[in-house]
DNA sequence: TTTTAGCACTCAAATTTATTAAGTGCTAAC
DNA sequence: GTTAGCACTTAATAAATTTGAGTGCTAAAA
């Protein structure tokens, strides 16, 4: 679909430059900086000549005639697809991450844990979108007290997630248990974003007998399951920092948009097939995330879609940086957090040394 | 130990329009503005004098020669104390309030939505202080699956605090069983914010035999008691609109403040004695917090302490509306949330109305 | 044909200067 | 005790000036 044109080896080097520089430093990339910085064998007006060519093709701009040069949305692309190259993530980062995320919790608590490291090694906000598409397999609910019950849902893909209902009577326990079994009944294989929906339909059909404590109940868990669905993220100390917002109004927009929940919503959807998904820029149909970067990976678990982890920041991003750190904390996913097969496995594996 | 100045009556009217007016405005205020839009049967002459001797007295200040003036910690203080109006909260914010604020979900829930409904009506950051002298009462061990245990808290206060442990390996019935009872015999009366400790003595002592398991419910009651001692709201978005954050630095220390937990650890650690604290500028010994002033209001339910609801905001905050909305949260929150006592009793005088 | 030195030109950002308007303090009269 | 009137101060705004980084083009060199 996008023509990509044919850079040689000396336009691809100066873009790759211009591009890194520019992440780097915030500031358009001049000639004379390419030449003295990245030690490219030629003069100034040799490089500005090609410069002027890459902007004719449309992988730099201008932000005015007597600055430098800084990247196209399709300079970026450019970048990203051909010529960045992947980099390890720091032995900070990596202890960094490997110390902080611990695997306590159920899976908000986790995905919450997860967001914020995130945010603090890229400095950027993170959003982690829950897979709902999920279906209810399972739920137990068990008597605290008197008028305190604990409603616990599982779902297919494995994770948990509870909630306390207060209840305006007592309750018997052949009650519940009677109850229980009807929400099992009705609502095994319910996805998740259909649970408020067919809660309603089941309080209808088959509830009716329990109306008093069903009310407390179906509330808790309605009140549950739509409460963040979306997990929004600070990390806005650190961005605030970055020269992009220096000024004032950029600030706002941004808090702003990052607080209305339908843009970041449509903007997360886009990326169905790829697991990751790197949104630049005006490639972002929302017009308000036009200077915005989003990268994007699918969280999964044996073979599981949990959920998406997105990383939104300025077009200027460490594509590098950021891309490896989200692979990193995708790979501890997969082995350690939340399931517990593989952490099963190795005390198992343990035991087996252990008893030779 | 403070003196009180003895303010006359026209000292106190203009004082007080003063206060009001920036307030309002942001702007300091001039001798003309009071005679216009306060009705001061005085030339602006008279007022000049007046606003003079309340300089020199304290009670104003003036940003630099040429400009109206401005309320002192001191004037501010003289205001809350003596001058200011208790005002009804709208209707509007009840109903958004009253339909908000639902009482599902554990007490960090509610809490949250607290904060959040106080945010939102005063446009400032809100912080909720959770009580951490309250103790255990009560804890339960529920086996959810082969490897999967929730463990709920129940402290004398009657708040409920749950989390999930995941096994390493499965756990027989019985195992919990005399897990649960060693737990509730060696944690019960602990304070919430010794349980820490407490259960790293509980583990050495009494249940070195179910090590195994421990780990990881310990693990889990640990972190989940850990986190968000301090519940920081956002309302960022909106504070931001306020004239004192047109500067980016300002905007930036404040966001750094606010995120520094110590800071507002030790800010907030002040009002002990007070049911209602309020910490205006200077006042507070934190340097950093000079510019802004610090409500409280404790939140108790059938004389127990629960925790501290606080709002911070610049100097320039709406007092009247910002006490009454504490004290609205703060009667509905006696009455209605968390204990089920009231809506219990509700429901019961219904019953009986229904009998005869 | 490609590269480069050199120079005129452009424009944002920083700095300086001028203008404006709000509000005061003081004096002298009421 | 109150107030009209006026000189004075100063921040904020606007306008003018300077500075400097970086370009594009031309013509010469490789």
């Amino acid at each position: 679909m996008v023509i990509v044109m044919n850079l040689d080896e000396r336009k691809k080097k100066i873009l790759s430059s211009v591009v890194e520089d520019y992440i780097e430093s915030a500031e358009p990339v001049g000639s004379k900086t390419l030449v003295e910085k990245y030690h490219l064998d030629y003069s100034s007006a040799t490089i500005r000549n090609e410069m002027k060519l890459l902007e004719e093709a449309g992988y730099l701009e201008q932000p005015h005639v007597s600055a430098g040069r800084i990247p196209s949305t399709k300079g970026y692309r450019y970048y990203v697809d051909n010529l960045m190259k992947e980099r390890k993530l720091s032995m900070v980062d990596i202890n960094y991450i490997d110390n902080t995320i611990n695997g306590f919790g159920d899976t908000d608590a986790i995905f919450e844990q997860i967001a914020d490291v995130v945010s603090k090694i890229l400095s950027t906000p993170t959003v982690i979108t829950k897979n709902n598409t999920d279906t209810i397999e399972n739920i137990k609910v068990v008597k605290i007290s008197d008028k305190l019950l604990l409603i616990v849902l599982m779902s297919k893909n494995g994770t948990v997630k509870d909630c306390i209902a207060k209840l305006t009577d007592t309750v018997e326990d052949n009650v519940i248990e009677q109850m229980t079994n009807i929400l099992n009944r009705d609502l095994a294989g319910t996805p998740i974003k259909e649970l408020h929906l067919a809660l309603n339909t089941v309080i209808m059909k088959d509830l009716q007998a329990f109306s008093g404590i069903m009310d407390d109940v179906v509330n808790s868990i309605k009140y549950e399951m739509s409460k963040d669905m979306k997990k929004l993220n600070s990390g806005m100390e650190k961005i605030l920092e970055k020269p992009e917002f220096s000024d004032i109004d950029k600030v706002k927009n941004f808090i702003n948009m990052m607080s209305t929940k339908e843009i970041i919503d449509s903007a997360l959807q886009k990326s169905k097939d790829n697991k990751l998904s790197i949104v630049i820029g005006s490639e972002n149909k929302e017009v308000l995330l036009n200077d915005y970067t989003i990268i994007s990976l699918d969280i999964e678990q044996d073979n599981k879609y949990l959920g998406k982890l997105s990383v939104i920041g300025p077009k200027r991003m460490n594509y590098a940086k950021t891309i490896s750190t989200l692979k990193y904390i995708n790979d501890k996913f997969k082995n350690t957090l939340i399931s517990n097969k593989n952490k099963g496995n190795v005390k198992g594996d343990n035991s087996e040394k252990g008893r030779r």
